[in-house]
DNA sequence: TATTGTTATACTCTATAACTATA
DNA sequence: TATAGTTATAGAGTATAACAATA
């Protein structure tokens, strides 16, 4: 009995998730960052302040651990907590100077590891299949 | 600030592959498997009895987990653990008859799976995609 | 010496619920 | 009543190491 069908999709997903959370972990690896912080830390740039509330939609975690990623970064001194100028309840996360420095180096990461998931594709197929995946994913 | 740049290609897969495990979870649900006990399952059906360090390979697991998880798999009496005919450290694991009745029903819902998560792409679109996704993690 | 399977431990992630202060 | 953030807890997954039996 040999495998000559290709790995069902679920399986394949599975399997290209991790690959690609690995291979961010080694490129994050020295900034001292881990995945879903650095996550973070870039939708912070891309967006501006947020709320944790936002966070946690745009990441897709919860918000208890959302909680802890954002001590951490405050611990590290990369995002301050501010209060929100309308919603009382709500605290808006906002990147620091020294938080804008470990973007810069976070967003080189993401770069990089996008190439080298990639590399075995031309350019054409890299973009036809980010945005397939993209329409499979949020469509 | 707005949000007009698509996902980057590392959330793209974490929320492609969350939202594939949901989807599975869901069809599974009735059945009382989890997702990776259901991919042995399907392993095992495909590929015949196989040692549990092949099936860690299979699924990306470790051999810790399967230790438990071929456990919980005999003790629903789904399958066995067989001596290796050529290897006395290694045990294979064997489908039972009872394991091939509940695999059919995982395959069903591992089918259903699939046509949910691409009901909005044309099967053009699908076929596609399942490749790129293939060559993409694999190659 | 290395490998298969087992057991144990620690750490993280996930899910849930309760609580506060607001809305 | 519902929501934002916090805290706490339990469950599952991951990583690691040690061990016995065998290669």
């Amino acid at each position: 009995m040999t495998d000559s069908t290709p790995p069902p999709l679920g399986l394949a997903l599975r399997h290209a998730h991790l690959r690609a959370a690995r291979v961010f972990a080694e490129e994050l690896g020295p900034l001292g960052v881990e995945n879903i912080v650095a996550g973070v830390l870039m939708h912070l740039g891309h967006l501006g302040p947020q709320t944790q509330r936002q966070l946690v939609e745009r990441v897709n975690s919860d918000k208890s651990a959302m909680v802890r990623y954002i001590d951490a970064l405050e611990a590290r001194g990369l995002v301050r907590r501010e209060p929100h100028p309308t919603d009382r309840r709500a605290q808006l996360i906002v990147l620091t100077d020294a938080g804008r420095v470990l973007l810069a180096e976070v967003q080189e990461a993401a770069d990089r590891t996008e190439d080298r998931l990639t590399d075995h594709l031309t350019p054409e197929e890299r973009e036809l299949f980010h945005r397939l995946l993209v329409r499979f994913t949020y469509d």
